[in-house]
DNA sequence: CGTGTTATTGATAGATCTCAAAGATGGTGG
DNA sequence: CCACCATCTTTGAGATCTATCAATAACACG
């Protein structure tokens, strides 16, 4: 990536917003670039944490599984977020694995470097530090859904947040440019892959999405929303 | 008060760890006191985030209820810890309501205040991130249990944490200081008092735990751990 | 000693997981 | 280009957990 649409990008990502020059320069010189293949992971779960990167392009998932073996969906990084943040700061390891859903390329910062720059630039840190709070909040209200609504909610509200994450407008609704399987869903509102089809065979004859291969289509978003809110709504 | 008992445990508190003299000065000078009887709340969700405080005696529970009226409980909190800080520099308005479980006083800083602490002293801003990280990482912890794991475990793991977090070690075990209801650990664990009363019987009978109204002491932290991590134990 | 809150316990119904099998789908190598 | 294979998806039946409903009991407080 030629180095004026590399700055261009970073000014983008929300946490190097409102850096003044000498920061972004400072910033960019001690990035190093990454590309990881379909597939591959960026870093392992307990990984000793080294770096904490910046998508520029692909998708990738960051999972984490738990002692016996089950997997659990975190969420879905796309081109400007971040992803290996907390491990930097937090703890010594990675508490997830990100694997690339598509080929991807980052910009990655060592921990050192990190901390060195938001010494220096204030605002790094406070840009920083606010989208981990903002995380931190949407990771709340997860755990609120998953502990007071049942499985069908849960599914529409994972759709939707994904839908608002990383969903692609077009005729015939909302769709996902990634391969996204009924167990990505499933691991995304606990719950299992059976009742995940379940749901989706079900909506799919209300016509309210499209199912496929690894691929989902919200027909009528609102009518999704009307689950996820458990508001009354039409039958049909 | 007193100004110098306040200014040690200022520093013990882990957001204003290393921070030079001056800068421990401008954040005394910034703050405000308050204090907030039993029952009565420190703030309430969405309402407009004004501060963010430091508890510095007493203990305080932090809820969000949704929009059908359930009770979620995010977290204790206990003297030198903060709270309020994910609004602060996150969104608009409190994601919860901060309720003292006890008599608390704190320190507040308006979150004007704070940004420009914060710009000034780098430190605060990483360590406030390193801690606002912690709790991410805890949250992702409870997600994952939640989805994962069945309610016997589920409570397990909350009273684990609560005790590492919250208890105190006496003879017989360990209890907490503060009033804590069955309907307060099924918040906590994502399920009904019904059954945190059932399992709580159970465990008593098994020696685990011992209850009492408001109240439970952990006899066997032991046997808890081994059935949070659902390792075999042995049968009495 | 009443009164309201909190806790216990039983019975029942329903949601969801588990187990099982078969049906799609798309990629790959011959 | 086609057959085959691995993976993903669908669907059914049964088991199980847990919420819900209901009633009683224990406790603290004024």
């Amino acid at each position: 990536m030629d180095p004026s649409r590399e700055r261009a990008l970073l000014s983008s990502v929300d946490i190097f917003a409102d850096l003044d020059e000498r920061a972004v320069e400072d910033v960019l010189r001690a990035a190093h670039r990454r590309k990881v293949a379909k597939g591959e992971t960026a870093f392992r779960q307990d990984e000793e944490a080294g770096a904490f990167y910046v998508l520029t392009s692909g998708r990738l998932k960051v999972t984490q599984v738990t002692a016996e073996g089950q997997q659990v969906v975190v969420r879905f990084i796309g081109p400007g977020e971040m992803f290996g943040c907390v491990a930097v700061f937090g703890g010594r390891c990675y508490p997830g694995t990100a694997t690339a859903v598509e080929e991807c390329r980052m910009i990655g910062f060592t921990k050192g470097t990190m901390q060195h720059l938001m010494e220096r630039h204030a605002r790094l840190a406070i840009n920083t530090m606010s989208t981990i709070g903002g995380r931190l909040q949407d990771t709340q209200a997860r755990l609120r859904e998953l502990s007071t609504e049942r499985v069908e909610r849960r599914i529409a509200h994972a759709l939707i947040r994904l839908a608002e994450q990383a969903g692609r407008p077009v005729a015939s609704g909302i769709v996902f440019d990634f391969a996204i399987s009924r167990q990505d869903v499933a691991e995304m509102s606990g719950t299992t892959l059976h009742t995940v089809s379940r749901t989706l065979s079900a909506w799919e004859e209300q016509g309210i999405v499209e199912g496929g291969r690894q691929k989902i289509t919200i027909r009528e978003p609102d009518a999704l929303l009307a689950i996820a809110e458990d508001q009354p709504r039409p039958a049909r």
